[in-house]
DNA sequence: TTATAAATGTTATATTATTACATACTGTTA
DNA sequence: TAACAGTATGTAATAATATAACATTTATAA
């Protein structure tokens, strides 16, 4: 069962924002987005990403410093995330994949770390600007 | 076999400061080491990272804004990139482990994408601040 | 040698993120 | 309900990360 978040008004705000956007959206122009909704300043927009993340309802694409709604549904918790990200366009899309995530989630070495978490980034040309 | 990378003046002090540290290294940490070797301005060293990062002398850690030497001798180029970083005392470690990428770079879906690289970064806790 | 690419130097500025401090809201439990 | 703890908000200032624009120099190769 999922445990419900009950987003708070400014945690609300660029949820939505976000999950209407087409692709990720950075910090900056969430602010820039949200200034008429009353939210005038950077640390009110970081703390609501803060918390969004916690909570997996949305995910960081640290390689570019964007936010982008989690697309799974059943993803409460932001511990194993994998994107394809188009190095032309900038089309960012979550990978949902099951086999991956098993594998990667199974991942140990003998290091002697204990993995809770990972991110994984592919890079490379999507559909439409491989044909270009 | 490798290609040989005459380095420039300035990428190879920054990369040799970064190939001595123990652990990853920020940029303005960078810059504040070489000031006395002559490179005064931010952009002088940012230059040097690219460049080092596009010949695979070094990574970044794009989860922490940092930049590492890459341990494995014989990548000269960096489109594979797999990394282990402890929450706790954030020391951060190359994974190389042959199965592994071989899994990754193999990878695809059925998003039409063709990926030409990736960055793939595990969090936990190491042994040490396991323990504590 | 000439021309082309790569690297450097320098100043200014853009972008991303946090510190510090004061206040208010929400839910729990004595 | 009062008291408390935890979470969220508001605001100003500033820190940390990264790039733009322009002038010059050095290395490489045709």
């Amino acid at each position: 069962m999922q445990k419900e978040h009950n987003l708070s008004k400014n945690q609300k705000i660029i949820f939505d924002l976000i999950d209407k956007s087409r692709g990720p959206m950075k910090a900056y122009s969430i602010l820039f987005n949200v200034q008429k909704k009353g939210i005038k300043a950077p640390l009110q927009v970081y703390r609501a990403l803060d918390k969004l993340v916690e909570i997996g309802k949305i995910h960081k694409i640290e390689s570019r410093n964007a936010f982008i709604a989690c697309q799974n549904s059943s993803c409460q918790v932001s511990k194993a995330t994998a994107f394809s990200i188009c190095e032309s366009c900038e089309n960012v899309s979550e990978i949902s994949n099951s086999k991956l995530s098993r594998y990667l989630s199974n991942f140990s070495d003998s290091s002697g770390m204990k993995y809770s978490k990972y991110n994984l980034e592919f890079f490379g040309l999507c559909k439409k600007c491989k044909s270009k």
